[in-house]
DNA sequence: TTCATTATTTGCCAAATGGCAAAAGTTTTT
DNA sequence: AAAAACTTTTGCCATTTGGCAAATAATGAA
């Protein structure tokens, strides 16, 4: 198969942010690179520093770890025209505690944590653009989560259809689930009663 | 009752994210005042956009909203040396949606937007500086949020009081309850329990 | 101190969710 | 196509949590 990503979507978005000329989003599109994920294939590891970060092209990223009773928990979905990485460890260079994971085929465009550097050092706009992001993206995860731990069960469900129409079906069920923050049958049940 | 704040806990919190000279020490002094909140007042309501950010010497505030069901709920405490404010609405000037209340009688250093554009426009690590407090602070946010819903409510309760572990006597029930997206009835039964 | 107000606990019962295991349905592999 | 592996649904019952209202308790005002 051949790929073919212009990488407009990435550059359009980093324009919502601040304003780069000819050159510079000629260099960003440089450092990119296209990576191509498999459903299921990882994009980062937990107990691994992570060295990348993806702007996701196409497709959908989960984060999810494993909590004190050893069950794996979605922490969160993250789409197309998203970044996503375990910001914490890759800032502070520290094992991550979470899995980034492809629920379905990706097509990501990544930054290594040099491309990012040079970046950082050639464009003088880059650190407000992504701090900009950043914060807009955290601010947005308090604000998804946040209401959750007040609605019901259904309630949760029926807010992740709106949300990602079109992914409920795509995904399996118990990513889902954990996410909700309810169990599998306890889904399947609410399901139903839809 | 005399007042008196030296504004430690806010320099040596600032200092933990960057080096600043005793010049710009001075300065950042200069530009905060001391506001005391009595346990009940607003620090700023929703509606109205936000002109202040806080520095909690002392106390606790929250965060809080009313919800689709006209339910009041409680979206995080902020205790000392943290700063708090609706940052979206703050930055954007675009009205709150939520209030920040004083659940403690508190001894808060305030910014307004004026000093803090001064202190930018002085002070050449200062964007950095707080752009890293932002961070740290949201994603200490996600990071205590999202566990939450894969916990039952008692479990919930008692990670409260391992966090704020001499808060929960002297809060109103129905704060916390909102907070931990259960009930005051059944919270109660929960404290009963343990 | 007493009254009024507010906050918390409790009882009762209904509804929601969990736990577990088996059944049914899908997908993948051979 | 058949077998194997995996996912989702379902039944059964226990546990948790909610809803509502009344009873207590605690707090603050007169």
């Amino acid at each position: 198969m051949t790929i073919f990503v212009t990488m407009d979507k990435l550059i359009n978005y980093l324009l919502e942010f601040g304003q780069l000329n000819q050159q510079q989003i000629d260099l960003i599109k440089r450092k990119a690179q296209v990576l191509e994920l498999k459903k299921g294939d990882y994009f980062s590891e937990a107990g691994k520093i992570p060295k990348q970060v993806a702007f996701i092209e196409e497709g959908i990223l989960r984060v999810c770890y494993y909590n004190s009773k050893g069950d794996e928990i979605t922490k969160y979905f993250v789409d197309e025209n998203n970044f996503a990485v375990d910001i914490n460890s890759f800032n502070q260079k520290i094992p991550s505690s979470e899995y980034v994971q492809a629920v379905t085929n990706c097509t990501l465009l990544v930054f290594s944590t040099e491309s990012l550097n040079d970046l950082s050092a050639t464009i003088i706009q880059w650190d407000g653009i992504i701090n900009k992001i950043t914060e807009k993206a955290l601010v947005e995860k308090v604000n998804k989560l946040s209401p959750m731990l007040a609605e019901d069960a259904k309630t949760r469900y029926l807010s992740f259809l709106e949300k990602f129409p079109n992914l409920a079906n795509r995904i399996p069920l118990s990513y889902l689930a954990s996410y909700l923050g309810i169990t599998q049958s306890s889904l399947s049940r609410i399901r139903k009663s839809i």
